[in-house]
DNA sequence: AAGGCACCCAACCGCGCGCAG
DNA sequence: CCTGCGCGCGGTTGGGTGCCT
């Protein structure tokens, strides 16, 4: 993935025509070699990964005929990078996570795989599904293009700045949290992470002795695998959400959600919700500013003047409260940090 | 209870790029 | 330079699921 590759993908030439027959042989031969397709079997995955687990990834034509299994190369690629890999990260996007694909999209458009790199454990896959169910849907409601500039500056100066605001208030309500458990954690040993990371691999060994990785998440009930943490609510007059944003997204999140000046805020953090195994603690004030410090100096909601908004439309209509994850100010440094290196 | 509908996401598809021969 | 192959990207689709009537 990097990124970088060129272009627009529009077919222009004759090259593109010939890439077309190329496709029909390839799809006849997959039909010859009665190649499966569709959904992947539990075998089929135990497979891949061992395979990948004993003789690495790569090659995956050849991979997929040594590997036993029926499927084309591109399938065992798609199957291991978005879902198999061990770091791959499952679950609800963070509102952090929100705010970056937001601020990333502005910057480089659909490029999912260069976002997907700014965000750890996410595919471009599953960012582009965020971005066409959720944002997308919003444009719609809206009644304008999702890449008009009328929308965009929605983005820009409504719903950024509303996470950001959200994010405060999780911190705020994170530090409490923390604080108050620190007791309790201090006293039974314990140790903590707000942070959900439900894509957990265990390993076990097969009866010939060799390594076997199973993905825990796979196996469950429930591909969606919601992971419920503890939170502060922060405003209880709007828990519950009326559109389907709780499906993989923090009800928080909810891009309608109106917009009020943000004040500054000062946060102490006492624990990072960093993703890695290795997490981190801070011991640090932060000043936080507004968003508009953070990103947009100087512009303020007069640019939503004439905005139009369906009859329908409510802002914060279904303006979820509650974050499934912890945002602290840490995680705002993280994400200044981030932003700033890219 | 059942049918319709909307939503979500895993998987597929079409295409372009890079590279080795 | 040409060709074929492998790879990776962005766009699209279809099946599963849950909600609503």
């Amino acid at each position: 993935m990097d990124g970088v590759q060129g272009g627009g993908r529009g077919c222009n030439n004759s090259s593109s025509a010939s890439a077309t027959i190329e496709n029909e042989i390839h799809k006849e031969a997959e039909d010859q070699m009665d190649l499966r397709r569709g959904p992947w079997t539990v075998e089929e995955d135990l497979a891949l990964m061992n395979y990948i687990a004993n003789h690495g990834e790569g090659r995956w034509n050849s991979l997929a005929r040594c590997a036993g299994l029926k499927r084309t190369g591109k399938s065992c690629r798609l199957r291991w990078l978005n879902y198999l890999r061990p770091d791959v990260r499952r679950g609800d996007i963070t509102l952090e996570e929100q705010l970056l694909i937001l601020e990333l999209h502005s910057r480089w458009g659909n490029r999912w795989s260069k976002i997907a790199q700014h965000l750890p454990g996410r595919t471009d896959n599953e960012i582009k599904n965020y971005w066409r169910t959720r944002v997308q849907k919003h444009a719609k409601q809206l009644k304008c293009d999702v890449n008009s500039k009328q929308f965009k500056d929605t983005m820009r100066y409504l719903w950024m700045p509303r996470l950001v605001e959200r994010i405060q208030a999780a911190a705020a309500a994170s530090t409490a949290a923390t604080n108050s458990s620190i007791t309790t954690a201090t006293a039974t040993g314990a140790t903590s992470h707000h942070f959900n990371n439900n894509n957990t691999t265990t390993t076990f060994q097969s009866s010939s002795g060799q390594m076997l990785l199973q993905p825990s998440h796979h196996f469950g009930a429930s591909s969606h695998s919601h992971v419920t943490p503890s939170y502060t609510p922060d405003n209880s007059s709007t828990a519950a959400s009326s559109d389907s944003f709780g499906a993989q997204v923090s009800p928080v999140s909810d891009l309608t959600d109106y917009y009020t000046p943000t004040t500054t805020a000062t946060t102490t953090i006492s624990v990072n919700n960093n993703p890695t195994p290795d997490n981190y603690l801070v011991q640090a004030n932060h000043q936080v500013g507004s968003y508009d410090q953070c990103f947009n100096p100087g512009l303020g909601s007069e640019h939503f003047q004439g905005m139009e908004q369906p009859d329908n439309y409510q802002w914060g209509v279904d303006g979820g409260d509650i974050s499934d994850n912890f945002w602290n100010v840490e995680d705002m440094w993280f994400l200044q940090e981030q932003l700033s290196n890219i």
